[in-house]
DNA sequence: GATTCACTTAGCACATCAGCTAAGTGTCTT
DNA sequence: AAGACACTTAGCTGATGTGCTAAGTGAATC
């Protein structure tokens, strides 16, 4: 495993989950119904058409991987949405999207003066990882 | 099924697809290597400790999502990533923080309001799906 | 032309996932 | 107290995914 610190290898295992979570219909339609506010297991239920333990099954994957909270009060359990899986996700694109368009702008600067010049530009050498 | 546009259906199913590719530790290491620039198929791999087959298999994954395109070029393969499917993780993440972040905003001028009345707050109404 | 390199293809074993039904449990209503 | 409601638990089946090894193929090098 290459090394990092402990912070990083705790975000990589919420990564794993949180995109895991999102990757299913199902569980994605639940996270955007919940953006509108809590609902009950029931209420999330009807808007799908399979099987009740299934349905919970979904919830538990969401729930484990931290983007719901759910209570039971009394005979209903209630869900609502967790922003800061949500976040660690975002920051996950913004990293890597700053990377990437810091690359592109690079790439422009050089194929902007190239054209001044007139001459064709160097091959881009890869780079280690 | 819900009722969707044609294009909202395509939408979901590429989210199904990028979210799902991403859930895996050694893909996402490879889409973070990518953003620094093309690179071969033998130096991705030699940053992961599975066999040849294994990895490629992860890389067409990755490029059946759409999240990296490849081609031959003699007797190597180079990979390079594609922007547009991490657009449509952000787009989403956008929206839906924006729901969210709106629907905290409303709470919070409420909770401003009554703090200023003295009264408790009405419980917020779940809404339908 | 032979050899090496860089994949590529085939197929196996095992684990996990997503669907289901049936039965059970605790809470609320009658 | 009985019945209904809202989950909860258990276990099954089929599909999918992730790891592997072995063998094959085409391009570059010797």
């Amino acid at each position: 495993m290459r090394p990092h610190a402990p912070k990083l290898s705790f975000m990589a295992n919420q990564l794993d989950s949180i995109f895991s979570a999102l990757s299913d219909p199902t569980r994605r339609a639940v996270v955007e119904a919940l953006t509108k506010g809590p609902a009950t297991v029931g209420d999330l239920h009807a808007a799908h058409d399979i099987a009740l333990p299934t349905f919970m099954r979904h919830l538990g994957v969401l729930e484990r991987s931290g983007l719901v909270q759910s209570e039971k009060k009394g005979r209903v359990r209630v869900v609502h949405i967790e922003a800061a899986p949500l976040a660690v996700i975002e920051d996950w694109l913004t990293r890597h999207k700053a990377m990437w368009e810091a690359r592109l702008d690079r790439l422009e600067q050089l194929a902007t003066q190239l054209e001044a010049s007139g001459d064709p530009p160097p091959p881009e050498k890869g780079t280690d990882t």
